[in-house]
DNA sequence: TTGTATGCGTTATCAC
DNA sequence: GTGATAACGCATACAA
């Protein structure tokens, strides 16, 4: 492939020419311009982005950590930060971690490495430390809550949407409240298990241990909820359900056992997903891609100003009553 | 940042060596070895993988275009190729393109670029033309049939997957039959659309054109079809549902406003989505996470080997049975 | 086993 | 306006 010396040699003028003209930089006169442009066509010349990349010391690529992809939380968080990217001409770079710690780190050092300008982690498992150990390498924006540590963030309050549908419940006089996560380790999955203790410990509720549901995140784990929960001896009357896909599972397994939602079992999801709509689930509205948006922007922003100040922006989640709960 | 030279330096030996003891070569001093580790330690170094990048020619980054991210079929995809990708050390690089061939271009630019190493093509606008114009410039991998062409491809036959839905149907009596897509333009929606001609032709049936219901990507598109067709005079008796998504939608819809499936109107989806399994919905099983895999192990064949076989894998579909067509 | 020198393809800084 | 030339940071062929 040809370079920008073979350019200049071609169009018998300097690389330092070739360059200003590629770059469409002033002061450089019609003719070597015209003779540059001649040349890039007759060699049929393309810059190497890499050489660029290593010149400029930046990428304009960012980096998305993120468990998995084909997931309806997090494949539209992406959704969000693509559009973002696109608009700014960014690209993103994925690291897909599946929990795995060894995988985090992998991402890490390649922000170290300069691979990308900045990352934005959707989620992750390793500890806070870890990411504050590489604060200095590379601007790195949180997509979770980050509670005394000093981090750029912004996340969707968990603990206020759990709290508030947890509220909602017990104001329709239910006091057996179970719920369904995705995992119980992380930031999100801590702010929901607080509300959880908090907000029925105002009431004087003693929550039952088998009324958490772990390992919640596709459709198919819905019904073995509705499974585990008609085994129960004291079952939950109500349950939270941090996903609208496992949400409606539990529903439309519950329809098929003929268990009666919501009089037997409450259900309120989580997502507003288009599949809650439809099925008329009680769902707490969130804003997963305006959550990529965001996180972009401000990445977008620290990148470009330099400096920006420190941010931790909260999104706010929405009840949207309507028949399962 | 630290680089080579003074690692050399504090080390008190070469880069050459230096770059040796990185990369983990052999016929280097233990001593030597030793003192460049400390050195790495103390300066706290880490490689720039731009330079590496640069000198090496290879980036082991693989491009994938697709036009969205946030859509089961296409998450499925990316996750068959990234779980690949993961295994063989290999990044990817997201291409949204929304289906603008100006972005695709952006995409192929970027090949061209030496940016990544090659690219997966998960679905695409542009004319097979402008691919082909590529291809010089780096290693394409397709996941659409392309007649005609000699590009490397591994596709779902979807000529196969919609003539054995339609035999079906036919064999059960239906005449009147209409299909959902998302979209009319691409290999796969000629392939089915041949295949709907084809077949329908056989046996004498002429479809009516408002029998092909277009822009169905989304469950809540399966509303707006059920809408459109109760306003029909002469209406379908089935549909193929190009996505399980918008088939349940058809199916939830329907039981909302009392449409009888399939007696009414049977429905075929594809995918075999888990909601399709949770609704009991008759559809056409499409292997999305083994048409990543596959796309991704031919690309990485080719490029650890340099030269592999023209491939034009075919990935069979299955029909599943269940109750609404 | 080790070091020197050169290449990778740009961008950026000067001097003219 | 233009052209040398030095970065950018690493890999590697060739010598020794």
């Amino acid at each position: 492939m040809a370079n920008i010396r073979d350019l200049a040699k071609e169009a018998g003028v300097s690389v330092a020419t070739v360059s200003r003209v590629l770059n469409g930089y002033p002061y450089v006169s019609e003719e070597k311009r015209k003779a540059v442009w001649e040349a890039v066509e007759k060699l049929n010349y393309t810059k190497n982005i890499q050489a660029v990349h290593l010149a400029k010391g930046k990428t304009r690529i960012v980096g998305v950590m993120l468990p998995y992809i084909h997931h309806p939380y997090f494949s539209a968080v992406i959704e969000g930060i693509s559009k973002e990217a696109l608009g700014c001409g960014y690209q993103l770079l994925l690291f897909q971690t599946n929990y795995e710690v060894k995988r985090e780190l992998e991402a890490l050092e390649r922000l170290r490495m300069k691979q990308m300008d900045g990352l934005i982690v959707c989620s992750h498992e390793a500890d806070w430390e870890v990411f504050a150990a590489y604060r200095e390498d590379g601007p790195i924006v949180l997509c979770e809550r980050a509670v005394g540590h000093d981090f750029f963030t912004v996340y969707i309050d968990h603990y206020q949407a759990f709290a508030q549908a947890l509220r909602y419940l017990l104001d329709k006089g239910h006091r057996r409240i179970g719920y369904c996560i995705g995992r119980t380790t992380g930031p999100n999955s801590q702010a929901r298990a607080a509300a959880y203790r908090d907000v029925l410990g105002s009431v004087g509720v003693i929550p039952q241990p088998q009324w958490i549901f772990d390992g919640c995140l596709f459709l198919e784990d819905g019904k073995r909820v509705i499974e585990r929960w008609m085994d129960m001896k004291e079952r939950p009357s109500a349950l939270l359900v941090t996903s609208d896909q496992v949400a409606a599972g539990i529903v439309l397994h519950a329809q098929r056992v003929g268990v009666h939602i919501p009089e037997e079992l409450a259900v309120i999801g989580f997502d507003n997903d288009p599949l809650a709509e439809m099925l008329g689930m009680t769902t707490v509205a969130l804003p997963h891609l305006a959550l990529g948006e965001k996180a972009f922007r401000l990445l977008h922003q620290w990148l470009e100003t330099g400096n920006v100040p420190r941010t931790q922006e909260e999104l706010p989640a929405r009840l949207i009553v309507r028949m399962t709960g």
